[in-house]
DNA sequence: GGGTGGCATCTGGCATGCCAGATCAGAGTG
DNA sequence: CACTCTGATCTGGCATGCCAGATGCCACCC
């Protein structure tokens, strides 16, 4: 038999909730700073403060919110220049997952990426169908960097991608871009396939570079 | 007037105590798991145990420690297969740190890298002056990320470093490795005074990788 | 003596209550 | 009418106390 598991605590599940909920609004979108309150909070969820004061510690730790002392706790808002600074971290630990991957994956599992976008083609093409294409868009950049069978990689690339998809939206919501990001997913596949680790690091790297640099041109007025 | 400062709290107090208390201690050298006590904690820092818990939640947020449900809160001891893997990390960002340098460093500040082994050359080798070759090594590579003035990939590097450094004696301490370590460091710097973006980033890429083969296939003693 | 059950005790999880800094409305003042 | 001062109130910071799970010692039984 296995140890059963120590059920979750209240800490854990406030954390995770707390998560979700600043995750899934728009804090781009108001003006005022979004403001987060421990009572309010200890009531929503049926737990007293002390769990959720626990969870706000590490949510604060993994940057998400910031506590101001007797003023409120805020969720934090990045700027531009963070957002392409992070951009730029995810771009390079990609392009070492996708190094790793063309000297360590099974075939099979590299050619399965493919899958991913079966939906899309000639025919059926990605601008044209922008959400679904942005939710394609993330699955593959996950199954990329899992392939890697490098935690600390799949860790740090969620935590980015974290911060970065609040802009979502916005920011793969480009029809220039969405258009040029289909080829060069399966560039990447096929650098991968054929075990050329220098160019499948470069073009992984480049492709999410070219976010970046995207992002720094015309994320502009996400910032209004 | 500034505003001034919202003196720090028992919590972030702890957290930086407790942080400080378990980089210091060798955890790899006792064969039992490190323990931590709340109540003692609480005891010894003169607070409650109230901010030492969240202090607590903060660090097991960051990896350096797991709270087991009324069984005891253990410092966290890496595999070396989980070492390997953040110095693997720690590569990817630093050879984009590397690459981000060549295109918006001042030359000064990159010559500025030399000064850090000033102490060292053909008349006085690294390998006789291991412990002062290392604490100049760390302290290279953080500089160096610095120049990319990309706060993330200084924080994230900070983060994998925090780890990785309980190592320091027994990773860097190999004399083949620390006689090679300075003409690579060297040729790095080269390479950023050069603009040579493309070679920078492969200097800095494969150097840190070396390091990670080398814990590989030499690092198992640490964990018997 | 080996094995078992139970209780004392230790540990983290959580609820609660008080405190001080920060804010803001409104009375009081020139 | 503008400004200031004050205190009611709101917010997070912290201390304290109780609870239940986990452990380990020890009396007890066969």
């Amino acid at each position: 038999m296995t140890r059963l598991a120590p059920e979750v605590s209240y800490k854990a599940k406030a954390y995770q909730a707390l998560k979700q909920a600043i995750l899934k609004m728009d804090i781009y979108t108001t003006p005022e700073p979004v403001m987060l309150d421990e009572r309010a909070l200890s009531d929503k969820l049926g737990v007293s403060r002390t769990p959720i004061r626990e969870a706000i510690a590490m949510l604060e730790q993994e940057g998400l919110v910031k506590a101001l002392p007797r003023r409120g706790i805020v969720v934090v808002r990045r700027t531009k220049a963070e957002i392409v600074d992070m951009i730029r971290a995810w771009a390079a630990l990609e392009s070492m997952a996708a190094r790793l991957i063309t000297t360590m994956a099974r075939k099979r599992d590299i050619t399965a990426l493919r899958d991913v976008f079966k939906d899309f083609g000639s025919d059926r093409l990605p601008q044209d169908h922008i959400e679904e294409y942005s939710r394609a868009n993330i699955v593959f950049h996950q199954a990329l960097i899992s392939l890697s069978e490098s935690p600390v990689l799949v860790d740090m690339t969620d935590d980015i991608l974290l911060h970065v998809r609040g802009y979502r939206q916005l920011t793969i919501g480009r029809k220039e871009r969405i258009a040029a990001s289909l080829p060069e997913h399966l560039a990447m596949i096929e650098a991968l396939e054929e075990r050329d680790t220098d160019l499948a690091e470069k073009l992984a790297r480049d492709h999410t570079l070219r976010l970046a640099d995207y992002v720094e041109a015309h994320g502009q007025e996400l910032f209004a």
